[in-house]
DNA sequence: CGCATTTGACCAGCGC
DNA sequence: GCGCTGGTCAAATGCG
């Protein structure tokens, strides 16, 4: 895309070229912003800045995300429909290391992307794993000797571990693990090369649903915590089951995205409010066709969240 | 007591 | 083959 994206590619594309490790990190982008951008070019710049008013990393973080009016591929990742403006403080990317080949869009609901989701390996690795484990357990019973700490894992030869379709994003937040509506349970927590600041893992604890997600902040910018979903949960949100949320939650990992920026968009401060409006200023085009308080579906009173918000939630009803 | 978290160890994948 | 790193397991521990 054009130059000006350049001066805010660097510490964004270090930031979140420690996402992508694999090509398979890439896939998305690289065929939602095909045409755009080279293949490897992660998110740069081609996700759009335009609107950028200063040099606020923040800021241009959102834009880079939430400009997907400007974006060929919005409708592709989004569906059709409304666009949402870059009104939130958190800051899309899309992951998907489908191992299927397919431009899986990371948003696994047919609400949202006319994509076909498919299933994507098998149920959940770590399961697996620990299903095998169990069975290999079970063996060594029968000998009566002592057990060996980890269980055998048949994986054949050069079989590949398959993978989830992930969904990433960044948040500015003071709390690491934000509210999304689900219950996590946190299994493992790891120390990040190049980052002071460790990785978490959670897995959704309701029964049969492999979600996981992982939970880290950026070294680059400590405030933006980078949250990563991975596969699709099987069940409702306990938050909407109890009717506690506006967010529908199509029992998706999206849906658990687009909460979580409801929730957390709550506890933004105000200035990020500024900048938006500002940014609508200078360019509207690019931006919302609706001002922040008026969005066509939405109650006039929810602030920044209805950019958000009723764009979800039209989708997810569809 | 049941559930969640912590944490050290283990394993797989990848690069050299 | 080896070492590094990410991801996961599971026992120990904490907490309500």
């Amino acid at each position: 895309m054009s130059g000006n994206t350049v001066p805010y590619q660097g510490d964004r594309l270090i930031l979140d070229r420690n996402y992508a490790r694999s090509p398979d990190d890439h896939l998305f982008f690289s065929q939602r912003f095909e045409g755009t951008s080279g293949p490897n070019d992660l998110l740069g710049a081609d996700l759009s800045f335009t609107g950028c008013l200063n040099s606020s990393g923040d800021y241009h973080v959102l834009e880079s995300s939430f400009d997907l009016s400007s974006s060929p591929s919005a409708e592709d990742f989004f569906g059709h429909g409304d666009v949402v403006a870059p009104a939130t403080a958190t800051v899309g990317i899309a992951i998907d290391r489908s191992t299927s080949g397919g431009v899986n869009a990371a948003t696994p609901n047919s609400s949202m992307s006319s994509s076909s989701i498919e299933a994507v390996g098998d149920e959940d690795s770590g399961r697996s794993r620990k299903y095998l484990g169990e069975i290999a357990k079970a063996d060594d019973v029968d000998d009566g000797t002592e057990k060996p700490k980890k269980p055998i894992k048949p994986r054949k030869k050069g079989e590949k571990r398959p993978r989830e379709p992930r969904f990433a994003f960044m948040t500015k937040s003071e709390v690491d693990h934000l509210e999304d509506g689900y219950r996590w349970r946190k299994y493992g927590q790891k120390a990040v090369k190049n980052s002071p600041y460790p990785r978490s893992y959670y897995r959704c604890t309701t029964p049969k649903c492999s979600v996981k997600k992982r939970v880290e902040r950026s070294h680059q910018d400590p405030s933006i915590v980078i949250t990563t979903y991975e596969g699709q949960h099987t069940h409702h949100s306990p938050a909407t089951i109890r009717g506690s949320s506006h967010v529908l939650a199509p029992s998706t990992s999206m849906a658990g995205f687009c909460s979580e920026l409801l929730l957390h968009h709550r506890r933004l401060p105000s200035p990020l409010d500024v900048q938006l409006r500002e940014a609508r200023r200078l360019s509207p085009q690019s931006l919302s066709p609706y001002p922040a308080t008026q969005h066509p579906q939405c109650p006039p009173d929810y602030g920044l969240l209805q950019d958000v918000v009723p764009f979800v939630v039209h989708h997810a009803k569809q």
